[in-house]
DNA sequence: AGTATATATCTTGTGGACAATAATGTATAC
DNA sequence: GTATACATTATTGTCCACAAGATATATACT
């Protein structure tokens, strides 16, 4: 009777090998598999080792992170919640896929962000003058950094990327309060799945996001909410009118 | 395939004993306690029985519920990154606390409502003009249907709350596309928590919001995005003030 | 009495067992 | 050869046991 066998061991807890830490190991610390399930899941979708549309399955995950499936199960659900993830809808039993990318999406997606950056912004907008200013000259600097990338002729699609994020970011944190700010860093990681799967064919128009930004500098100068928040949206707008080129050109990923 | 193998000899199984479901009764079915807990809770939590700032416990919600902590402990991670529940941040420990109702927190929230419905709106006001002409329709109805409750001498606040819901509501379900209709999901509730408690104390000045709305009605009927994103904005900033007002007056909820 | 330490208790975090359901494959009847 | 019933497998959903951390309580010592 092998399963009784297993359960009676099971209660007396023989414990067997236990996980514990070792000395001097850096061992994952018990109480952040649920932090680490839905960070490195997400950077998997977003870095697209996971393919748009793809079907998910816990297990794997779970063995791919050296987990149980409890908390690769709750972060999943957390992904699905703001959109990574969708539930494939049979009542009761959810097949999860990995979002696929349309040119649709692309674009509720982006003007989303437009908005909640916009928003950021007009806080941003009525910070104290000289506080206004401190920001704005790191705002010229990082703008500055990204066309010293741009002009060279071998441009580092991971380096661009990184310098227009901090140039949001930004904004994002010295205007935005707790639940803007959380809403945010929900979001804009689904910008950087289009990015970077079309970064290569994006690269060309870049310059003109740069010119735009230094609209947005000029209007945070100037303290305007309403100029610090259209300037915001038309960036992104515009960001979203060169990827749908670029996705009308290659083609949507993962819906089928 | 080890897994395999493992199964197969797990399976041999004689349990039963089981609480399988019996013939006509109306039993939860199995798959769907997480959204029950998720809906559940939630509830609890914007109607206030579970009052703003105190200390969740899975097990008690569990025992409540009438289910296990599994399915708890996921639907409070969701609310968590939602903002309903707050996590006490103790490093890789989550005591999970209901949000507190401050004054500042109600401002950010409602700024951002009126902001995502107002991203929804400039949708409404871009549907050819036949289906605008029978929304605003819809919308002219609902707020007849506002302006009469609140004649009466004993006005429901349950079914004031119920018509400016729909209002709003359908300016989102017209306008907005499933992202954004998932974010308004999402966030409209915790309005909703600030309503029911200061309700009563609104009420007076609630004749101001349906004004409002009419403004918000011609702008749908004129088809101008910029406008009807402007007059939500401004209908959710003014209810943000006569909240603001109250709270000042009433003092906050859980933050202490 | 007051403080510090040990102990008990409560609560959360994770893994894994099992149950339920859907998908798939196989055999059988016709 | 096809279609239907049946068996098998793959996968999700729930519960429970136990471990790890906190918090509260009791005890010892000065």
């Amino acid at each position: 009777m092998p399963a009784k066998a297993a359960r009676a061991a099971n209660r007396t807890n023989v414990a067997s090998t236990k996980p514990s830490a070792r000395s001097g190991e850096a061992v994952d610390e018990h109480g952040n598999s649920l932090r680490k399930a839905f960070y490195e899941i997400r950077e998997l979708i977003v870095h697209g080792r996971i393919s748009p549309g793809s079907w998910i399955v816990e297990a794997d995950l779970a063995r791919r992170l050296a987990m149980s499936r409890t908390p690769v199960r709750s972060a999943l659900h957390l992904l699905q919640r703001e959109g990574y993830v969708l539930e494939h809808t049979n009542v009761r039993k959810s097949r999860m896929v990995v979002s696929p990318l349309t040119r649709e999406d692309a674009g509720e997606l982006y003007s989303i962000i437009g908005h909640v950056e916009g928003l950021a912004g007009r806080g941003t907008a009525r910070l104290p003058k000289q506080r206004r200013m401190e920001i704005a000259g790191q705002l010229k600097s990082l703008n500055r950094q990204l066309r010293a990338i741009l002009q060279d002729k071998t441009p580092a699609a991971g380096a661009i990327f990184d310098a227009d994020h901090n140039f949001h970011r930004l904004i994002i944190e010295s205007g935005a309060g707790p639940r803007l700010r959380a809403l945010h860093a929900s979001i804009e990681p689904q910008a950087e799945r289009y990015w970077r799967l079309y970064a290569s064919s994006i690269l060309n128009d870049l310059h003109l996001s740069v010119a735009e930004h230094d609209a947005i500098i000029d209007a945070v100068v100037a303290g305007d909410p309403d100029r610090v928040e259209k300037t915001l949206q038309t960036n992104w707008e515009n960001g979203c009118a060169r990827l749908a080129h670029v996705i009308e050109m290659y083609g949507e990923r993962g819906s089928w």
